[in-house]
RNA sequence: GGCCCCGUCGUCUAGAGGCCUAGGACACGGCCCUUUCAAGGCCGCGACACGGGUUCGAAUCCCGUCGGGGUCACCA
């Protein structure tokens, strides 16, 4: 049996969305599931210079590593920017066979060529043009740059698709000669894959559906260059609830949306809005006329708090979202694992060695998923629900490293611990932070929620704020501070009283959190210990 | 528009001619538990896109219609 190689092989334009996670997972369970034989390799596809940053790159290895899809090749991670002699020497030797060529087209004439193919409601193909040397010394003379293009043989080109489960087919009058080199003298996509993926070794090339016409091209590459073919697999699109696909562009569009909505509700001035900003006026006066133009995220981050936009409220898309509201890296998976590929037998949920166990190509579906949030916030409460603490513990320091600004990062360890243990039955990381994180806030500088005074304290002729007053007698002469004796204590003073716990629970809740939701009160109370207790109370009673 | 792919509850899916009165999960509705928020327990609602075939028998095979997605770059 043959080793089985896959790749991801991402171009480093920004962080890893989850359609990009998606095919990297099943390249890394296909890897796994073969046990120790098979491998995954990582590929960076910075052969677009205008659009390659060095940052994105560190940032699709951290979110790699993240989500523990871990590559094989880490001590020679492939750049292709840095292949450029490979793919020269390559390119000369298919110009000598005859099987490219240069082509002198600008942009501009392409285009307009295109036009006219459309305008006579016929499909533009390139094929081999003559150039007469005259031609050729005047384009030179003029200072323009040739392209390489492959001379395509004319012919029907067909693969088997493995998710299709069938032979996808190009009629021979569909082949054009498609760009190899660049003018900049950068490799197109198409002839730096091909040439990549047979020195690698790849056997198993698992990628998108947008990739399945391209692959006619490839293998027309491959067999000019004398290489094998190896498997492929399209994987179906993720889409929105909505039916539209799910990508960077959504996050863009909702900016947008809140900076229009902004500027029409408060009239700011678009010049007013930049000032809060590093942002040129001019660059934001373009991107709000302009819906194809994009900001990038950091530029997301600045305008957000200038035009009111709070970052929760974004969609969450790329993977950092997610580790970035709380999710487990294992619940991600297990969910996207789930987008169009299933183990059967009506099995869901699945720790990642299941899944390494269970993964085969041919269960995956070709059909297109939606994304639903719902059912992956089910799947992290369960994951969440399923994690011993010290594991918590090691996600919550994740979580709090990537949310520098939450009060929970003054926790020790230990305290981290106790707070999971209390609060078993979140949902995300994010949650146990909102509702612990009054715990690290100083006593004087809880702010008390209006409504939540309101109704827990003033009303009824400040019944509460009496409740509470004798609650700091009976607190203040506590034998000791132990959730259980609290807890006694607090409940013979109901039972005396003919109260309800939660007449008496929810003060103390107001007084000490400032809102009407803290996890258990007597094991807060305990955390919180005597003195931050007393004086919170104190405190919020004197405010009344 | 041409070409390619797809079409089972709202969503993710099980289902490879009779095990289907179509199963599970999430969501939703109801009830229960409860000091808050969660979590949890029980019950319920809910789908084979449509129309033709083939067959004793079709969610499963074939054809058409409709619907959705992808793609038509010197971007990957």
């Amino acid at each position: 049996m043959s080793t089985v190689v896959t790749r991801f092989a991402p171009s480093p334009t920004g962080y890893l969305h989850v359609g990009g996670a998606r095919t990297a997972l099943f390249s890394w369970l296909l890897a796994r599931h073969t046990g120790g034989e098979g491998k995954f390799l990582l590929r960076i596809e910075d052969t677009d210079l205008a659009r390659s940053t060095e940052q994105a790159t560190i940032q699709l290895l951290e979110d790699l590593r993240w989500l523990g899809l871990h590559w094989d090749n880490a001590d020679s991670l492939v750049y292709q920017s840095k292949r450029q002699d490979i793919y020269n020497e390559i390119i000369k030797n298919l110009i000598a066979k005859n099987h490219a060529y240069e082509a002198w087209e600008t942009q501009e004439e392409l285009a307009a060529l295109r036009a006219q193919a459309e305008k006579a409601k016929r499909a533009f193909i390139y094929r081999r043009r003559k150039y007469s040397p005259e031609q050729i010394a005047k384009f030179q003379e003029e200072g323009r740059k040739s392209v390489i293009r492959f001379a395509t043989p004319v012919k029907q080109y067909s693969f088997f698709d493995v998710i299709a489960e069938k032979e996808i087919v190009q009629p021979e009058e569909e082949c054009q000669d498609f760009v190899i080199r660049k003018t900049d003298g950068m490799p197109t996509y198409h002839f730096a894959v091909v040439v990549d993926d047979a020195e690698m070794g790849i056997t198993h090339i698992l990628r998108g559906q947008e990739h399945t016409k391209n692959t006619f091209l490839h293998i027309a590459l491959q067999e000019a260059l004398n290489y094998p073919r190896p498997t492929y697999a399209h994987l179906s699109t993720i889409q929105n609830l909505d039916g539209t696909k799910m990508g960077k562009r959504d996050r863009d569009k909702k900016v947008r949306e809140a900076a229009h909505n902004f500027i029409k509700n408060t009239k700011t001035s678009i010049e007013a809005i930049a000032s809060k900003t590093t942002l040129a006026a001019s660059r934001l006066e373009e991107w709000l006329s302009n819906s194809k133009s994009q900001l990038d995220p950091s530029e997301h981050d600045q305008l957000m708090p200038a035009i009111g936009l709070n970052p929760k409220d974004l969609p969450e898309i790329l993977v950092h979202d997610f580790r970035k509201n709380g999710y487990l890296p294992e619940a991600l998976l297990n969910f996207l694992a789930l987008l169009g590929w299933s183990p059967g037998e009506n099995k869901e949920l699945m720790s990642m060695d299941e899944m390494v166990q269970l993964f085969s190509i041919e269960r995956i579906s070709n059909a297109n998923a939606k994304f639903d949030r719902t059912k992956l916030l089910a799947f992290n409460t369960e994951k969440l629900k399923a994690a011993p603490t010290e594991r918590l513990v090691m996600a919550m320091r994740d979580f709090l490293s990537v949310n520098e600004d939450s009060p929970l990062s003054r926790a020790t360890d230990e305290q981290l611990a106790t707070l999971i243990d209390m609060k078993r039955g979140i949902r995300t990381l994010r949650e146990l932070d909102d509702a612990t994180r009054f715990f690290f806030i100083p006593d004087d500088q809880i702010a008390y929620d209006a409504a939540a005074v309101e109704k827990n304290l003033k009303k009824n002729n400040n019944e509460g704020a009496g409740v509470l007053r004798d609650l700091q007698t009976i607190l203040t002469s506590a034998p000791d501070w132990t959730a259980a004796t609290l807890e006694h204590a607090v409940q013979s003073y109901c039972t005396e009283k003919n109260l309800g716990l939660g007449k008496v629970a929810q003060p103390i809740r107001v007084a000490v959190t400032g809102s009407t939701v803290s996890p258990p009160i007597f094991q807060s109370l305990e955390f919180l210990g005597r003195e931050s207790t007393l004086a919170r109370i104190s405190r919020c009673l004197s405010t009344l």
